[in-house]
DNA sequence: TACTTTGTTCGCAATTTCACGAACAACGAA
DNA sequence: TTCGTTGTTCGTGAAATTGCGAACAAAGTA
């Protein structure tokens, strides 16, 4: 299946965007888009969803690349991987179109 | 399941995330980003699946409001639903964007 | 009215996803 | 060492996804 037709950008913005594809990652994502990090602990108490189902999604989006765990303590802290996610922040811009207002010029006024 | 802990722009911006999730309709999204119009004919000159499987393909991106067909003589041509592409822009624009911090402190230097 | 072209729908099979509970592993605390 | 907390893994089942070929529908053309 895909010949070379499909340029290997495509195929890296589908699979980011194949792990954003279910509402309770898209919950996750977004959340460590704004809060750099979060326990698993705390995201079952809020999601109507046990935790070995949350599991599954955190490693879908692990395996995607897209978050890394790191045990602290107890517990687990997840946040987003950085290069993995500039990555998908460049494919989905360049696929959307987006112009993105640049903090930069603010400076430059 | 999904209470209302995860808002309605997270449960959008999924579905579209889920139709994008696949190489063969990011393919078909992307060439319609740069191309106004295509005609599922021609896909299946170039990509490597058969006619039924594209359609199959094309059905999601129209369930997901990605795309529309409008019937011409024999053949059908696609072309992006604007609105609901407009939508997905402002969804991920503000799903994506992080790395304002980091310009800023590169100002602020 | 046939015939051709185009794309959808149907039937089928293999695989993946999603969700759950139970069991297990890791590890700090009593 | 034993216990409790935390999260992963396993086993299971239901549903969805992916893909194919055959059959069907629509519509222009001979």
């Amino acid at each position: 299946m895909t010949k070379e037709i499909i340029t290997k950008e495509q195929q890296k913005a589908a699979r980011y965007a194949k792990a954003m594809g279910h509402p309770i990652r898209m919950y996750v994502l977004d959340l460590l888009s704004k809060q750099s990090c979060c326990y698993s602990g705390d995201l079952t108490e809020d999601l109507p969803i046990v935790k070995s189902t949350l599991s599954q999604h955190l490693k879908e989006l692990k395996d995607a690349g897209l978050i890394q765990g790191e045990i602290e303590a107890p517990r687990i802290k997840y946040c987003l991987n950085k290069k993995s996610w500039k990555e998908a922040q460049e494919l989905f811009r360049n696929f959307l179109k987006i112009d993105i207002e640049e903090p930069i010029q603010n400076c430059l006024k």
